[in-house]
Formats: C-alpha cells, structure tokens, sequence
DNA sequence: AGTGCCTACTTCCCGTTGGAAAGTTTCTCT
DNA sequence: AGAGAAACTTTCCAACGGGAAGTAGGCACT
C-alpha cells in the first residue's frame, strides 16, 4: 500500500470512486470543476490565451488583474472565490509578495496542469464546433 | 470555402473564435458545455457508467427515466432542461417511441460522441485525483 | 364507468448562488 | 492632505436551480 506507484494508485482511485453517485467526493469535485470559471482559469494559467495553439503557449504565473482582464465578464467576487476554491484543492498556489500596493500571483501546480489537458480541450472543441452548433439551433429553431 | 475539409474548417474556426471574450458565441458555448449536469449526460450517454473503463463501454441510447436514476441527484426539470438544450445544440437526438407509456430515448450525436472523448477524461480526472485534493484540502484547512 | 397507474414532463414556490457596484486597506507620491 | 493603485470584501438584488405537486394520454383492472 505504501510502496505503490502513482499509477497504481489512480488505478485504485477510479475503482473506490465513481462520480455519478450523489454522494462520492469525486462527484463533488466533478461539480467543481465543471465550473465555467474554473474552466477559463486553468486555460489563462495554462498558456493558452491565444485563440489557437502558438509555440509560445506555456504556462506561466499571472497577477489577479492579468486575470481580471482576459477573462472578460467575470465578477471580482467569483473570480477571488474561484482561486480561493482551487488554491485550497492545490490545483494551484496563491503568492503575495509585499510591494506597493501588493502583488499576488498565481500559478498551476503539476496536479492543476494535469487538469489543464483537459479544460484546454473543452475550450478548442467549443472554438472548433461553433459553426456546427450554431448551424444546428438555426435548425431547432425553424422547426 | 466550399469545399474545404473538416479540418480546415475547424483551423479556421479556432482562428474566428475566442472563447475568453465575453461577447464571442464560443464563449457561450464554452459556458454552456461547462456544466456539471452536461458533463454528466455525456458521460452517461457515452456508455462510462462504470467506475473505470470497461469493455463493455459503448454509446448507448437511454431512456429518460433510465439517465434520471444513474445521475443521481438531478432534478426532473434540470434533467429535461439540459436535455433540451443539447438537443438543439445537436450533441443528441431525442426519439420518442408511441408505446404506452411513451418512451423517449436519448442518444448522443457524432457531434457530441467528439466532446464525450473530454467529458470522459474530467471524469475520470476527478476520480483518479480525489485523494491528492482531499490531501491538499485538509493541509490548507489546518492552516 | 370509474379509479388507478405509468412515463415524461411542466409549473409553482422559494432558498441559494452569482453579478454590479461601492467600500476597505495599505502605502507612496505630490 | 488628498489622490491613486492592487486586491480584495461587503452589500444588495436579480436570476438560477431544487423540491414538490400537478398534467397528459392511454391501458387495465373492478
């Protein structure tokens, strides 16, 4: 038990979790991140700002109002409450560093870039297949 | 134009389409796609009712009542709400059958079989992390 | 004929969540 | 003394989602 490799361990995971049960911790945490902003989040964190992949995609840290700025739309209150929300589940850390007015950065950890494959493909997929859909409510809709 | 390949179409499209900006229509749809009950559908729609992947594990068609049981804790109108609304995104058809009662199934679309390939990793992802994020939860709790 | 039952909704009411905007803190510069 | 800047925090309100009850259409049993 304690001599297991990581994957051994996500192997174990995935039999003693399953996310369609109210009650599993694993549905609580597919709630979680099945969250627009955290979904927009990890993909400002991710590198990928650009509207397609560029070579200088890279994650990298960000200030709050970097992040402010790029995800356009977003409250101040939900934006704190979202990085709050995934710096205590370590998906990333919050650093404070104490010059005038102050300046805190965020950045992924290596749990919350594993996380970020993801998010950045439901990102490119809704990009990709906008056309498709939009052609398909016009449909909807004329019926 | 007209004759462009998938491929080309989606380059092109990733170019048009932003999904930070608020006003873009893939920001809308990234919106709409990151939601906890879309994510579930899919996952339930494309056949990983199972724990972890199994052999059986195929797109299948459901019933209405048959998706109410295995998402636990959905409402009835939430159920038929998303439902809707994938439907005319065109991620699903919806069939209903005159039997007595009627019988409506639900069945993902090629479009929606492409965003399930993603929806099936956040699940897993979930599954599979749980216990680092417990970890991490309770050490930022204890600070 | 009437009552009940079944699926798949739809409607109504209300509590929780999220957005908009104004307030707070700390220090520096004029 | 007053302005200004970053990163929140708080307040207020509208909207979204959950729970429960109601609806439709048709068989089936008494």
């Amino acid at each position: 038990m304690t001599t297991m490799k990581a994957a051994q361990r996500q192997a174990q995971a995935r039999e003693e979790y399953n996310a369609f049960l109210a009650v599993c911790p694993s549905r609580q945490l597919l709630d979680r991140i099945s969250d627009k902003w955290v979904v927009l989040i990890l993909c400002a964190l991710g590198g990928d700002a650009a509207q397609r992949p560029v070579a200088s995609d890279a994650p990298r840290a960000m200030r709050y109002s970097e992040l402010a700025r790029l995800l356009a739309g977003v409250s101040q209150k939900m934006l704190t409450q979202t990085l709050r929300a995934l710096e205590r589940d370590g998906l990333l850390t919050r650093t404070v560093t104490p010059t005038v007015p102050v300046t805190v950065t965020y950045e992924l950890t290596d749990l919350g870039l594993s996380l970020h494959r993801t998010t950045r493909e439901m990102r490119y997929w809704a990009q990709a297949h906008m056309g498709e859909v939009l052609a398909h409510r016009d449909e909807y809709d004329a019926s």
